[in-house]
RNA sequence: CGGGGUGUAGCGCAGGCGGUAGCGCGCUUGGUUCGGGACCAAGAGGUCAGGAGUUCGACUCUCCUCACUCCGACCA
């Protein structure tokens, strides 16, 4: 009945950052390779990545995306034609010098992004109005060397998608940067069960060439903010330092307007943070690789093997993710593991559930136990699926509500993002009040929420008329 | 790049006075178990991170190097 106390992974409240390491590994999501900051994303991890692929290649392709595949590396000569973007990313690309036996003459840059090579693929196929828009995708892995990596937060290695798009019309390329974003904010909706903030980032927090960026803000069980996607309008900038340029109706040439979007397996971490628990992890149902465990209490009971075989099989017809664990290990070693690994549901079935033709499904979220007749379970663990998603995402969403806090002072706005959580305040857009703010408390600009409902009128900062809600906070 | 920490069996850790290494978990085999991390028995498993020095002798002392990890500055 009560929780055991699993000795294996430290508290979350002992030592959050500790916590999440012993998940990662114990949860058998990844492990540390012989490189610094290259992870293995190890089977059950990569499949919550495979997951999360699924969903939103369906919502990309429903929108007119096609996935592509770009090079690796990024000759440097290129990659110095947009100056911002160079400079933002110069100091953490990692350089191939050599090949074969020869130095390179144009050093190939592994890619950190892939705006350079897709722009330049464009302007060999974009000739004409008729070509755009152009809606690529790609699935891959970049490089950016990292100082201080952590596993799904910030690695040297990572895999993610990054789309990117060139359009007719500044107004198609801003629809589309916002569009994206949803898709992402239905994402975490929908499938990971984490609500965001949306918002738009400051001068002083977009990506390198953007000229707007827009990110989903996601908030840790301790307080901190992590970026979980972004989705960037470029307008014309690198398609002119590029020399993308089409022919329009009106026989004018032009250049496009150019969007990317990306969300990475940070998303991962971010499941983690936002769900789990002292047993471990906690995934939601949508992207969870094992939807429900069957555990037979008494291994060599041949009655509930058959019985539980025949569950099985029943589930695995409604396409629900379902393992039987039939090594011979305890009932009670294969309750905790799965509880580590955090599969949302787990059916028990022994000889006394048998005598009274049921079976007990425990849910992960809450520790809840139901006894559930034989002849209910496939409609059962539909809804309790469904049940449990919702219950993540509402306990994930009152959680974040209850950390956005408005302040009027800078030392509120201290207090708040030192106990963890959203300080909401009124800025005049200066960026010298952001550097102030980090300076004295850690805490980054994080968006600028698209619900803009001002609550005050000066800068607490420096006194000045104010223009922006921002949300501040310490962030991953 | 700055500051700390750790490197001994797959993992987590002991160890010492300088004399060539041990515990727990895990793993293998056999048996008994099975409703919240079962038990018994028998096994396998080690260039003590690397290099140099001191010494008759270094896993232990000295110096250097490397790796990983945590905390800061930078980023998804």
């Amino acid at each position: 009945m009560a929780q055991i106390k699993n000795n294996s992974i430290t508290s979350r409240d002992v030592d959050f950052t500790q916590w999440y390491t012993d998940v990662c590994k114990k949860a058998e999501l990844m492990d540390y390779s012989t490189v610094k900051g290259f992870i293995i994303y190890r089977p059950y991890g990569y499949a919550i990545w495979e997951e999360i692929q699924n969903y939103l290649n369906k919502r990309f392709k429903e929108t007119g995306h096609s996935n592509v595949y770009m090079p690796l590396v990024i000759p440097e000569s290129l990659f110095n034609k947009e100056k911002e973007h160079v400079e933002g990313f110069a100091p953490e690309t990692l350089i191939a010098t050599k090949g074969g036996e020869s130095t390179l003459e144009d050093r190939l840059i592994i890619r950190p992004t892939s705006e350079v090579l897709f722009t330049d693929h464009y302007a060999k196929i974009i000739a004409s109005y008729r070509d755009l828009p152009k809606l690529y995708n790609q699935w891959c892995n970049v490089v950016r060397w990292e100082k201080t990596t952590r596993p799904f937060l910030r690695g040297s290695e990572f895999l993610w998608q990054e789309g990117h798009t060139m359009h007719a019309s500044e107004t198609e390329a801003r629809d589309e940067t916002l569009r994206m974003l949803d898709i992402y904010d239905d994402l975490g909706r929908e499938a990971l069960a984490v609500p965001f903030v949306k918002g738009r980032k400051t001068e002083k927090e977009k990506f390198a060439g953007a000229l707007e960026t827009y990110s989903i803000e996601a908030l840790m069980h301790d307080g901190k903010a992590l970026q979980s996607g972004t989705s960037h309008y470029f307008g014309q900038g690198f398609a002119k330092a590029f020399n993308v340029k089409y022919l329009d109706k009106d026989g004018q040439i032009k250049a496009p307007y150019q969007t990317s979007w990306g969300v990475s397996t940070r998303l991962i971490g971010s499941i983690i943070m936002v769900h789990g628990d002292d047993n471990g992890l906690v995934l939601p149902p949508v992207v969870a690789p094992i939807q429900i465990v069957i555990i037979p209490v008494k291994m060599n009971d041949e009655e509930s093997v058959k019985v539980c075989q025949d569950l099985k099989k029943q589930l695995l017809d409604e396409g629900i993710r379902v393992e039987l664990d039939l090594s011979d290990k305890s009932a009670g070693w294969k309750f905790s593991e799965y509880e580590m690994k955090g599969v949302p549901l787990r059916l028990e079935l022994g000889p006394r559930d048998l005598a009274l033709n049921k079976c007990v499904i425990a849910k992960r979220n809450t520790g809840e136990k139901l006894d559930v007749k034989l002849e209910d379970v496939t409609s059962s663990v539909k809804d309790l699926l469904a049940v449990v998603h919702n219950e993540m995402y509402q306990k994930a969403l009152t959680f974040l509500s209850e950390h956005i806090k408005e302040v009027h002072t800078f030392d509120e706005l201290e207090k708040v993002v030192n106990a963890g959580g959203y300080a909401k305040m009124m800025w005049c857009g200066d960026v010298a009040c952001e550097n102030a703010i980090k300076e004295r408390t850690t805490a980054t600009s994080r968006c600028m929420p698209f619900a803009q409902i001002p609550f005050d009128d000066i800068c607490p900062i420096c006194g000045k008329e104010a223009h922006y809600v921002v949300l501040f906070a310490k962030a991953y």
